[in-house]
DNA sequence: GTCGGTTTTGACAATCATTCTCACTTTGCG
DNA sequence: CGCAAAGTGAGAATGATTGTCAAAACCGAC
């Protein structure tokens, strides 16, 4: 019922600390960050087990998770949801950015908009709101995936 | 893994039909709507369905969420995901136009910002992507809120 | 008004991503 | 080494959403 609660920090600095808290990545971290490092679209957390399990070196669901989440916290890696609800994962740049994705095969592109941004804020604050965020996402059929498409 | 994956209609006019095809609605897809008109706020598909049978007239989980459905690709309703997955629905004019939402109560507005979307489609081609949409919601706290927030 | 075919409904079961539990392992450190 | 904190993972639990399918409501034709 309330949307996009995240991004909320704690403040002490004593309490949260969950995985990646500080302290030198673990193997199951270091292998889910450097799988999602590897690709280059959004990947969702089930897809990124199996894939570590194929690779050999297995991770467990819950870890895949737990990773995925703190990486999310730390701003590593950006998260949206597909269509059909699934999350998905993607690590990207650590500026503020979207995203260009194709249907089809889910190749991204970063993409910036100042111009974007600024309307955001004001279309907010002109309505008396504070504390704005937004998402936005962009979605289309890539020029590759464009010329498979004559079936 | 393939986001945003809507908005496929058939082309056949004898398939799909679904509730609300051009029927008269029946009490229960009637219900649904007069509920959705009535709030002004995104209300989830399990929401709708608890405030129906507490009204008295109460309908199944199941037609509710067929309904909603319904209401979605016939572009009466729209969609949007909240932060921990859940499908949110809100009756809103038919033009294309998008949301500023309040965190805390669920308020909303309707926007519009014909330069994003202009913004939009030209990153979108200038990348050789083609069929594009996008998704773009704000999100902050309103006003009556705000003053709320002095605990 | 009755009748057969079509559409809709809803109780209930099934799915499935995500979260929770908790005993076990690893790490950090003296 | 030995203890405490942090991390792990197999399996259970959760909960929204979807599938099933027999009964009910509708609808036009007789
Ligand atoms: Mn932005
Ligand atoms: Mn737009
Ligand atoms: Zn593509
Ligand atoms: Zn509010």
């Amino acid at each position: 019922m309330t949307p996009e609660a995240s991004s909320v920090k704690s403040s002490d600095g004593t309490s949260t600390g969950g995985p990646g808290g500080s302290r030198k990545p673990t193997r199951q971290q270091a292998a889910v960050a450097e799988l999602l490092e590897r690709s280059d679209d959004f990947t969702s957390a089930q897809t990124v087990h199996a894939r570590l399990r194929d690779a050999g070196a297995g991770v467990g669901l819950a870890t895949v998770y737990r990773t995925l989440q703190s990486m999310v916290e730390a701003g590593t890696v950006d998260v949206l949801r597909t269509d059909d609800g699934e999350a998905v994962y993607r690590a990207c740049s650590t500026h503020h950015h979207h995203h260009l994705v194709c249907r089809a095969c889910g190749r991204t592109v970063e993409v910036e908009g100042p111009a974007v941004e600024k309307w955001a804020d004001k279309v907010a604050s002109d309505h008396g709101f504070t504390g704005v965020t937004h998402t936005l996402e962009i979605f289309g059929t890539c020029a590759d995936c464009a010329v498979a498409e004559d079936a």
